[in-house]
DNA sequence: CGAAATTTGAGGTACGTTCCTCAAATCTTA
DNA sequence: TAAGATTTGAGGAACGTACCTCAAATTTCG
């Protein structure tokens, strides 16, 4: 009737509660033929060990840290706000997060705080940034200290991160390029692509992606080399504008990063708002209104709740060795029209000590 | 540094740990003052309940049943299996789901079922039933007597339900509607609505949302009216082939549920696969085979393993009559096309004991 | 067989909270 | 001011697991 406990087990097993412990929690010390005799006995009964309990009398805490880029880019606050509220919730199960932002002009001000984590203080790290080879070795050394590794938004393959919280930037690139393709149905022409910049590895992974399915699925469009803004909305409006003064026959706007708002702008402007299928990447207020408005056709995002849910779940079991359920960390490449827009996200307001 | 206690509210506010337990918990025979120096306290020290010991004190345990539609639907299927590994997970945590199913042909053995629940032994239930009068005072019986019920898949309003887990089927309709008219992009003509049966709310809400966005956002779109299917595949073949035969210029198909295998071995048979925008509902092996083969071009879906975790963490939330995250419990009207499918749920095997 | 090594048992404390009892202190109100 | 009502304090047991120590039992091996 009621759950069973490890007295259950022992006593099932016909051992003491100091062997079944031992089992449970792999010490050494144990005869085969007895661990044997435990594990029968704890599926016989069906004993699934209580996380609480667990938890309480390891009375473990998780001091994580996360790095984020400094910076206005709406993504980006976006997913801090979503770490904050995750961490929040997370509050109750011991989790404590230190949310930092690093300054993305100087990668030696992060690597110097990654330096100076040491395992004692701090659990877990997730980290938001480039994978550049200074980096490379500062989450290296961090992970040879023993502090668990994930990296969120953007990979870091190569450098034994423990584990990626995000989508797949190619695989992303490819669905923009599927949409721009049949939302173009028809047409024949040429579709521009604008990125902030291209040494980031995910606009590189998206182009790539977007590029391909053009090329193979959808032989009527061309796409054209990629439009840097650096950011700046001047940058957009004047590098633009040549472009479509000098373009004939532009059907369609991919976007790989921010911008949008500029966009916009710089659409209204010259009386080309609806004029082309517009796609990009992320949910932000600047999206969403652009969505709303009809002026963007589709955003490929990824949750940034989900990211940040994800990304806490995922350092906690590496903190406790424990494996991390896959399905439930899979993060799906969310295609968002205007159509299935989630509800803008209200305070969320967490009664104090409930 | 070390996270603050309830003894460390208690010392400062001035007060006794009993005092402050009662404040904590919402227990009488605590003047207002008092009340407010406690939760000065807490705030001062941002004190966080700790969940673990809180629960493994009240020694609560949650024992859950839903309830399912029998049958061979696919979706219903999957769901049973997310629900089946959200409870494996939810186990470690004192929950305990009993999943049942009931022959959808009679609603009396579902009623049955529920009216014989007792407080005692059931904290939730999640439903996924169509909303009939006999079910509707079923739910408000259940409710009476103090056990949370939320709808899962399919809502139940007006039953007083504690929450509903799935998603808007309107909303859905009209996203897909969206889907149909921009793949159709440039084509004028028919489209075929098909569905099991138009009995059921969900269908009657896609169909209403799928028509709205065609009518006034693409005209040169016709949908037809309904074809029944009953659920065989017999029938989906002598209807559509009449329908089809009998109807000149039907540019899209929009399957309003099951019935993906049947169609593909129809538009097999008769040498049309390929030929129309199909686009259809809800993430089954048979909707990914055909996605992935190109028979199908878009799907619109909820997450089961979402709706699953999220009605699990609900009805926990009600039983324990907290508030819940209605950030992290809204899901998504998931867009789902050959490239952001996501990979094939394999085998989540959870180690016995850990 | 005996000594050494290994394995097991018994018992305890701790984790942070809930929930209980009973007495003491404080407030109300006639 | 005194009686009654209300509020507060002190203390303890319980939840299920982790982790510790030391002694006893058992096995291994020379």
């Amino acid at each position: 009737m009621t759950r069973p406990t490890v007295n259950d087990i022992a006593r099932e097993a016909g051992v003491s509660l100091a062997t079944v412990d031992r089992v449970l929690n792999a010490r050494p010390g144990v005869r085969p033929k007895t661990i044997h005799a435990v594990t029968e006995a704890i599926n016989r009964l069906g004993y699934v060990r209580d996380v609480a309990a667990a938890t309480l009398a390891r009375s473990r805490s998780y001091r994580m840290v996360a790095f984020l880029p400094d910076g206005d880019g709406q993504f980006v606050q976006t997913l801090a706000q979503a770490l904050e509220e995750a961490a929040a919730l997370a509050a109750a199960t011991r989790l404590q997060l230190d949310l930092r932002r690093y300054p993305p002009e100087d990668m030696h001000v992060l690597v110097g705080h990654l330096a100076a984590l040491h395992p004692a203080d701090v659990a877990g790290v997730a980290l938001m940034a480039p994978e550049t080879p200074v980096i490379r070795d500062a989450v290296r050394a961090l992970r040879a200290r023993g502090i668990a590794l994930v990296a969120i938004g953007s990979d870091l393959p190569n450098t034994g991160r423990d584990h990626f919280v995000g989508i797949d930037s190619h695989a992303a690139g490819r669905t923009a390029g599927v949409l721009m393709g049949r939302f173009c149905r028809g047409l024949s022409g040429r579709v521009l692509v604008i990125a902030d910049s291209m040494l980031l590895r995910d606009s590189i992974e998206r182009r790539r992606g977007f590029d391909e399915v053009l090329l193979t699925d959808f032989p009527a469009l061309e796409a054209l080399p990629t439009l840097e803004t650096h950011g700046t909305a001047e940058t957009l409006h004047s590098v633009l504008g040549n472009c479509l003064d000098a373009t004939p026959g532009v059907v369609g706007l991919y976007l790989l990063g921010a911008g949008h708002r500029a966009l916009a702008t710089f659409l209204r402007d010259r009386g080309l708002l609806g004029r082309f299928v517009v796609i990009g990447h992320e949910l932000t207020p600047h999206t969403r209104q652009a969505l709303r408005a009809g002026h963007l056709d589709a955003v490929i995002a990824q949750n940034p709740g989900h990211l940040a849910r994800s990304a806490l779940r995922v350092l906690r079991a590496k903190a406790d060795r424990q494996p991390i359920d896959e399905g439930q960390e899979q993060l799906r490449i969310e295609v968002v029209i205007r159509e299935n827009l989630p509800q803008e996200p209200q305070e969320s307001r967490h009664s104090d000590a409930a």
